[in-house]
DNA sequence: GCACTATATAGCTATATAGTTATATAGTCA
DNA sequence: TGACTATATAACTATATAGCTATATAGTGC
């Protein structure tokens, strides 16, 4: 990075920006266990179909996903498998931030386990109650 | 990253984001060598100390530089030598990319001494035209 | 106290983009 | 061909924020 000069800085800058989405990030997740095609990663996803198409077609861009169509479908697949050594690095590092902080501590073990058990916590309560 | 939840999304993605700036990555990139002041930034960076100042504030909140005041000046440095890391792994996927594109390859390669080249070529031109 | 320097913040504008709905495009099958 | 399904794009709105200027805050030295 020592060499780089401003358009470069600007490219850096812009592949991570790629990364700095939510719902970007939901999608490369879901690819981690093989290809999926636009209509499962919208499922997923949980927003309109567009929106999905709009943030694969970003993401292949910048040559993170491969594009693949067969029949009428699309499918998608990791192309840059570093992609998760980023996301890990930089979970590591926000793991470290919260041994501190006690209350968002619990979103990085077993997050959804715990929502799950909490959720059933209150239902047992709300019974109750 | 497999366990995490759209909170923690978010939140990784926020991090990402503090890095998809290219003056952020300016300032980080110029705290390589070591600690420097605000003033010693807004020097390097080319823009205003008011602005500097909030990407600095903003870098802060991620833990990713260390706040020191001394005198009337603020020094800051890096806190998360892993961020360097990071942008390693970003540069290694963009010059990857890179190997078949001819026209913005030499970005990466000496970029800046390039520069000066070309800017030697045409002051010479100037002179002789 | 006052003058001076260094940094941070407030208020503003301009721009980028995530999300939406509606529509276009491309493939399949009758 | 036409009906249908899957994906991509267009046009738009709302929001976030990088950058600016002006001002506030905090430290030093008289």
């Amino acid at each position: 990075m020592s060499v780089l000069n401003d358009r470069s800085l600007e490219y850096v800058a812009k592949y991570f920006k790629a990364l700095a989405e939510p719902m970007r990030l939901k999608v490369l997740n879901a690819l981690r266990d093989g290809e999926k095609n636009v209509g499962q990663l919208t499922e997923i996803s949980g927003c309109t179909q567009a929106n999905v198409s709009k943030h694969l077609s970003l993401l292949s861009q910048y040559d993170m996903v491969k594009r693949e169509s067969r029949g009428n479908c699309v499918f998608y697949s990791i192309a840059d498998p570093s992609i998760y050594e980023l996301c890990d690095l930089v979970c590591g590092q926000i793991a470290k931030r919260m041994i501190a902080e006690d209350d968002i501590k619990r979103m990085f073990i077993e997050a959804d386990k715990l929502q799950t058990q909490n959720l059933q916590l209150i239902e047992k309560k709300l019974k109750v109650g």
